[in-house]
DNA sequence: AGCGCAACCATTGTAGACAATATGTATTTT
DNA sequence: AAAATACATATTGTCTACAATGGTTGCGCT
């Protein structure tokens, strides 16, 4: 009975996760106690236990007598991320390198089969979330705790962005998912090697391709249409 | 009523963290939920809810069945705190002289004034605690959702191995808490000149004088009295 | 007709009682 | 006598019911 109530817990825990990284929940939500602690089958004080956490973990945000808001993505959230993101992903993947164990690496290997199973055959979502578990894997590997929470930070909003902003009818994607999944297995290979600096400026690459992507859909290839002469003797 | 039960809920929540800081409450401890709850006249749900987002923070630790414990410190917690202290304390004063605001800068001025009667008039705890809500409060002017967790996560343990290892016999920390100080004046002219280099090379000074102050209590000054000289003709 | 105020309703916050798990102890068995 | 098991107790985990806050709607007043 209450290793169900765990299990339910536990579920709902993971699954509003999963609702957030994938916006299905979108940022900027308001969630109702009494709804979602129904559609789990637990009751609103446990809930509230895991709407804390999950504010601790950067997933939501919550608000004095108005309830936990999804946590919103705003021009600074981009800018900030843009700011932040390599250097802690260089350092975590540095990190990850030189400390990374066996049984570890095994587990990297298994994420990345399941991303590039997603790639083949799942949806933007089954992406999205394979790449996330994938580099919280390295996160574990770094060992690092006054690291992984900004790491962790960074992965809530890189798999959101990504889900924004991944069209599918991009078929530039395609082939930059590709390029991804190859990179997944240089990760896979210097780590096992144990190479820190090369894995660090492979994290530098990862993100510049992750990068390259994002902008060019928040700043649209520009007309390549050349401004007019200007007449003859205007001032400069 | 509930006016008093919210004040009630933030006063234990602050008080925790406080405890937690000094040590009061020592790393590693477990908190007893039905003590505590009672001690600051709220009942067990709402605890429980603060002793999450406390995990959250990096408080605390939680065991499944077994309660919340003080997070403990190992030696593997002082090495990856070495390790990633100076990355995210220069790039946090970085972006804080990139963006703080008029207003920010007069509450640092204010938490300088508090750090300066601390160390003239107050013990260990409160010269801690200043400290922390000086380097918070630049947390806070670099304004970047990404860090400021790490930063966080940093500040406990900064604080609490401050507690740990100043001892108020040694008098080289009575020189070094000055020269902290004076530091810290220069954190403020350099943020307000919107110096973000020399604000990030001033956090990495401010590192190391820490730093230096830690290892030499981690690794104690070596005897310096040479052997004596060996018998006549003894085999090597 | 528009603005303001007040009562209502929906939702969050809290309390106290109950259920389940883990630890420690005592008893029994080998 | 030592070890293992079963029970008792203390502590965590959960649920239902109640209190309080905030937003909303409808009514009255200007």
């Amino acid at each position: 009975m209450s290793e169900n109530s765990k299990s339910r817990k536990l579920r709902c825990l993971e699954d509003l996760r999963r609702r957030i990284l994938t916006q299905e929940l979108e940022p900027g939500e308001y969630l109702d106690e009494t709804e979602i602690s129904e559609a789990y089958e637990i009751s609103r004080p446990p809930l509230r236990e895991l709407l804390r956490q999950l504010a601790g973990e950067g997933y939501v945000v919550l608000h004095e007598n108005r309830g936990a808001q999804v946590a919103p993505m705003t021009h600074k959230t981009l800018r900030n991320f843009f700011v932040a993101a390599p250097m802690i992903y260089a350092a975590v993947t540095k990190l990850a390198a030189e400390h990374a164990t066996p049984a570890q690496i095994m587990r990297l290997k298994d994420a990345q089969l399941l991303f590039r199973a997603a790639i083949r055959d799942g949806d933007a979502a089954d992406r999205a979330l394979a790449n996330e578990r994938f580099h919280a894997i390295i996160g574990e590997m770094a060992d690092n705790e006054f690291l992984l929470p900004s790491l962790r930070r960074l992965l809530i909003d890189h798999t959101r962005i990504g889900m924004t902003f991944y069209s599918p009818r991009n078929p530039r994607t395609a082939e930059q998912r590709d390029l991804a999944a190859d990179q997944h297995d240089q990760f896979i290979a210097l780590i096992e090697a144990g190479d820190a600096e090369a894995a660090a400026n492979l994290a530098i690459a990862h993100w510049e391709l992750s990068r390259a992507e994002i902008e060019s859909f928040v700043t649209p290839a520009s007309i390549d249409i050349p401004l007019g002469p200007a007449p003859a003797s205007q001032a400069t």
